[in-house]
DNA sequence: TTCAAAATCCCACGCTCGCATTGTAGAGAG
DNA sequence: CTCTCTACAATGCGAGCGTGGGATTTTGAA
């Protein structure tokens, strides 16, 4: 009865374009035995070239393949299961926390890196809690990347101490509840109090209360703020 | 007394770091006299390592320096003229926007196509209102782009027929003036009408009446969507 | 210049929101 | 089995919100 995240079928047709075709990336020797392999998941094709030339010039790794969005990541890894994974939040198809959590559920020590723009602390711990072992800033430097790419194919984890200290405070402070998750993004499309209670099947009391809940937890006093807050930390997306 | 953007001397010493110091890039022969010669500027330093990694490979263009913010990029063009600039918006110190008028007020015949992941209309506009020639997202396919270079450095423009939709639809829409701007932003802040009345000096029945307008304008009911939808239209940023 | 449209300003009414308080029921942990 | 946490619920109250109406000034097109 929780009515968690559902997604309900939203198949899309699927049929969009080959786009990046998950290609082996022969390029050099392909010595695979010693090299770190590396799959990039991002839907910016901009973003997948800059990866692909950063890491390709070092001797220590090569790009074993490119997907497009989460789907496309997650049936490479399970055809390939490269050493490391570099995964996008936001994309179309699947997100990343969908394809880490798929990745995770075949194989537990697969090792994935985010590396996103977004921020905020829910993104972050969301990401984390699904079992990334790094999570990186697109603005990052080049070679923070290369680094958290070698530390976290050594088995260690890899996030930046503003970013972890963004993740400590998420998981210090208090927890929304899936139900009052599910009223926050009702709020979010203007709905009233009685609206909100129509869609959830609930009176409009429960929403007062939930509502109430909601701003005490985030610590504001009015909805246009908590709709702001929990945009700007990734609680909700608009 | 219309209290328009002014940034109010957000200096902030500048002195951040030099970070990727605008380099000629030599590479090949750099026969300028052929190639067009392109600057990019973008805060994410592997979006850069992907645009010069596919400009590079061509032959009929060439990279001639690179920027992390929209400071640099307009220091970089103003000693070197590049053919075309490529200009992500939502830059520190210095934004796409405001670089793109600075950059056009030295020359206005200055080609600069935008490459960002914004799609809200507003962003459209203040980016084509500014003088920009082409504008084009991220996850625009890799030909799509070098095919906008080409195009703008011939002197044409270069919007994708959705973009130029959604330009047309903020054209032809109401528009909201600076004064409804102003409130909306501190709407965003979750601010109750006597607060937005405090901070700029006006009665809390004047904001009020602001707050009625931008509802009609922007179809709303409730100031929640409102900021909502603001947001992602690229009205406001939170 | 003239006129209309838009921006700015203000007030009063009714309704919803947000607050305080209190309570019940079910699920999971110890 | 108890303790705790969460979802659900009700009521009454006061403040702030959103709506109707109306006024003045500025702007730009006729």
């Amino acid at each position: 009865m929780t009515s968690r995240r559902k997604k309900a079928a939203r198949s899309k047709k699927s049929a969009k374009k080959p786009k990046s075709t998950p290609k082996k990336a022969p390029k050099v020797g392909d010595a695979k035995g010693s090299r770190i392999t590396v799959l990039i998941a991002d839907d910016h094709s901009v973003v997948r070239e800059g990866l692909v030339s950063l890491i390709t010039r070092k001797a220590d790794m090569t790009v074993v393949g490119e997907a497009g969005n989460g789907r496309e990541a997650v049936d490479f890894w399970r055809e390939h299961h490269p050493d490391v994974t570099l995964l996008d939040l936001r994309m179309p198809e699947l997100d990343g926390v969908g394809a880490i959590k798929e990745i995770r559920s075949g194989d537990d020590k697969a090792r994935i890196i985010v590396l996103t723009t977004f921020d905020g602390d829910e993104d972050i711990y969301r990401a984390i809690q699904a079992g990334a072992k790094g999570y990186l800033l697109k603005d990052a430097p080049r070679e923070a990347l290369m680094d958290c790419i070698r530390r976290v194919h050594a088995g260690e984890t890899c996030v930046p101490v503003h970013l972890a200290a963004k993740l400590a405070q998420r998981v210090s402070g208090e927890t929304l509840s899936d139900r009052e998750i599910d009223v926050l993004k009702l709020m979010a499309q203007g709905k009233s109090n009685k609206e909100i209670g129509s869609a959830l099947f609930i009176s409009e009391g429960t929403v007062k209360s939930h509502v109430k809940a909601i701003f005490a937890k985030m610590n504001v006093i009015s909805r246009t703020e908590a709709v702001a807050n929990a945009t700007r930390r990734g609680l909700i997306q608009l």
